[in-house]
Order: C-alpha cells, then sequence, then structure tokens
DNA sequence: GGAATAGTGTCTTTGAGACATTATATC
DNA sequence: GATATAATGTCTCAAAGACACTATTCC
C-alpha cells in the first residue's frame, strides 16, 4: 500500500478564491489537472514534511503557509496504480507568488474554485471532492476563527478583509454593517500604525491579525 | 507502511458523554485502555469496511452506526511497531448494546469522556488525541446539523433531544427556551405519533428527526 | 464641485435568555 | 390536595441588517 500527500491551497486573486492546480507531467493521468502532491519519498518520511516537499517540488512555492489536515481518502480503486491511500491537507494563503512548474508537473496554475466546483475544470482522482471539502472547510473556518487574516497581506483594510469574506463566502455583504461587526469582534484585528493606503477615494486605516484565533461575536453567516 | 483505522463510538449513558474503549489483549500496550482499531486486513480491504468490522470483532457490536472520517495519524513513532498510518472513524449513537469482548480486546466498556479527557483514564498510542477531536467535532456539529438526533432512539421527547445537548456541550440548558428554539428550526424534528410516553410528571409529546440535515437557525452554543 | 471610498449614527427587526403561567400526569 | 414535568406566553436585552449621513481623498 502506498500512501500520498495532496495538497490543497486556496488563495485570493481578484475577487474571487482560486486554488493551486498541476498539469501532471506523468502517467496516470498525465497532461490532466490535478492538486500538487505525491508519495511520501520513504516511509520514515513525516507527512507534513512530504506535504511541503511536493509544494516545493511541483509548484515552486518556498513561502508554504500553515497546512492543516484535511482529510484521508483511501477508497480502493481511486488510483489505477494500485491501493493509494492520500492524506489530504489545507492551506490559506494571501497573494502568493505565480507559481513554477516543477518536477512531476508539467505546469503550475492558479484557478478559480468556482470552475473546478463547477466541473468546467476536470480535476483527475478524486480531486474534485477534496477541493470542494477544503473550501466548505474554510467557509466555516472563517465564521468562529481568525482564519480571514491569513489571506491577507500582513496589513489590510477593513475593505479588503471584507473581500475575503465576500469571496470566500460568495456573498456581498454591506461594508458599514461589516465595519461595526469586524471590530466588535475582540482581538481579531488591531490598529497597524498610523499609516494609510490608498486606491480610490478616501484614505483607509490598515490593521494587521490580532491576538484571538476564535472569534467572539462570531461573524455568523445568514440563512444560505 | 501499515494501515490501522481506529474508531470513536460517542454514545448517551445517563447524563454524560460516553466513549467505547478495550483492554488491549495483545503487545503493544497490552492490558492499557485503547479505542477499537486494527489493521487492515490486507491491501485491498476498504477503510469503512474494516473499521466496521473491528467494530464487531473487538466489541461485538453489529448494528453499527453511520461512521464518519475524523482524521488521519501519521506521526512516525506514534506506533512501536513502525509506520503506522491511522485513519480515525467518528461515530455517535444512541444507548448501544454493552460491548462484548473479542479476539484482541480481553474487554470492552463505555467510559465517560471527561474521565479520557481530563487523563483521569489513560490511553493507548495518540488515542486521547482522537477522542479529544472526535467530541470538538461531535460539539460544532450539534449546532449546524441534526446530529443530536442520532444520539436518540428512533422517536424522543424533547426533552430527552435537549438532554443531548446538554451532555454534549457540558451546558444546563433553559427547558422552555430549548423548546421553542428546536420546534423554529426548520425540519429539524416532526410530531411522532399521537402517543406519548410517561415518567413522571405531565407526559410527553414523542419526535422523531425530521428532514432537513443542516438547521437554520442554528442552536447557538453561546460565549464559552 | 463631482465621484469614490472610509467611517459613524440611528432605526427596526429578530433572536436569546429570564421567568411567569397554565396543563396534565402520578401520588 | 402536593409534586413533577410539559408546554405556552411575555418581557428585556443585544445583535443583525437597512440605510442616512459625514469625512477625506482624487479628479
Amino acid at each position: 500500500m502506498l500512501l500520498a500527500v495532496d495538497l490543497v491551497i486556496l488563495t485570493l486573486r481578484g475577487p474571487s478564491l482560486h486554488v493551486l492546480l498541476i498539469e501532471r507531467g506523468v502517467e496516470p493521468h498525465q497532461g490532466a489537472l490535478a492538486l500538487p502532491g505525491g508519495f511520501l519519498r520513504d516511509l520514515d518520511e513525516d507527512i507534513l514534511a512530504a506535504a511541503q516537499r511536493e509544494l516545493t517540488e511541483e509548484a515552486g512555492l518556498s513561502e508554504v503557509p500553515h497546512l492543516e489536515p484535511l482529510g484521508f481518502y483511501g477508497e480502493p480503486g481511486r488510483d489505477p496504480r494500485g491501493r493509494v491511500v492520500s492524506a489530504a491537507y489545507l492551506a490559506v494563503a494571501p497573494r502568493l507568488p505565480e507559481p513554477v512548474a516543477g518536477t512531476d508537473a508539467a505546469e503550475a496554475w492558479w484557478r478559480p474554485v468556482d470552475d473546478v466546483l463547477s466541473a468546467r475544470l476536470h480535476l483527475a482522482f478524486d480531486h474534485r471532492r477534496m477541493v470542494a471539502e477544503g473550501v466548505e472547510r474554510a467557509r466555516v473556518k472563517l465564521e468562529h476563527s481568525a482564519l480571514a487574516t491569513a489571506f491577507c497581506r500582513e496589513t489590510f483594510t477593513i475593505s479588503e478583509l471584507q473581500q475575503v469574506y465576500e469571496a470566500v463566502w460568495d456573498v456581498r455583504l454591506d461594508p458599514r454593517n461589516f465595519y461595526r461587526k469586524v471590530q466588535k469582534a475582540e482581538g481579531f484585528i488591531v490598529p497597524a500604525g498610523p499609516m494609510r493606503r490608498t486606491e480610490n477615494g478616501r484614505p483607509a486605516r490598515l490593521f494587521k491579525a490580532g491576538p484571538m484565533q476564535t472569534l467572539y461575536p462570531p461573524m455568523a453567516r445568514s440563512a444560505q
């Protein structure tokens, strides 16, 4: 039996949620889109270490964000090479650099998760299910944890933070109510210097991630 | 590398949450308490099927409830027999019968999860962590899903449903507010016949699980 | 000034929780 | 009758959402 790792790396590009995909350079499913990942190099390799190694090798991403266990996928027949059990990891990151294809991967891109979930893009193995479960995990975590700041740069405006929620939840939020709500969550965000940034209109205050990882009150999603 | 399954089976006994434990009948950790589980019999065995087989073999439980993937545990060194990766499954069940010890298990019992989490009971391997993550998963799922009905018999009173929430969340709830709240969640519970049951005081209406798996409005836990 | 975004204030509706009250059973 | 639990109603407070309004920048 073989143990593999697969990685669901989510980021924000423009207004929508994207996932890191590679074009497989080797069989099986050569030429198909897939999540980055691969077999453990040897039986003593730590699974988490293998995940980070694959991310560097296949997509040239060295500044790897925090990886969190997502699930395991072990149905017989999910891989034509025989019995393969995959450990899937999830990570969420601010605008990462363009990925670079590496060994075993002919190409690497950020692709909108919507294209994956709606099956406009077809993924090898059972990777579409992994993406779906990763996105759902992120949605839930946005409510009660400070995960949203992990999508942002070190400092960010409240409007940028709002865009994270809108992209991941795929909803529209009222900026004014969002402003109050996010400020009310104790320790979620803290002011970051007197500096300001500008794009269009009045400059906004900058904030950085606060000390609290658990939000109270939570950022509750309404009826969906 | 070896693949194992471990099972976190939760049930309600009296007023508190219990977990199914066995006394290991073989090395390593012979005589120690542990979760039911074991190695896949052969490389083509489905993981879920192996989980159900172990449950029957080690604890004599045939009416196995719905098993849901909880996580994977693969740190090198977690098992003295070498590189073992465990797939943990979670299940939640109404009053199950007393377990019966089987092969590989000298004994099997229901034990209060509090005794496990507080380390009054010591578990082999990293099984305490599995129990902790299973309980936390159940706590979260109680809020937004109809999981609570899985702890009950086919028909139940609202008071019995409340006891589920109180046991899993380890809180006291106001019966009157709980009554209204649970009724307001669309499709959570539906009346089950005109029958009534009695223990002490006015007989209560009977309900059964409704069609909705996702609760709206959710049964929000307050600040903790 | 006009356009655009940032930030504040206020009103209404809704749900959560405290708790009084009535209903129906056993003893 | 007393007691216990079921079920309903009412009140208060707080959070959510709608939205008017002011503030500060660029053009």
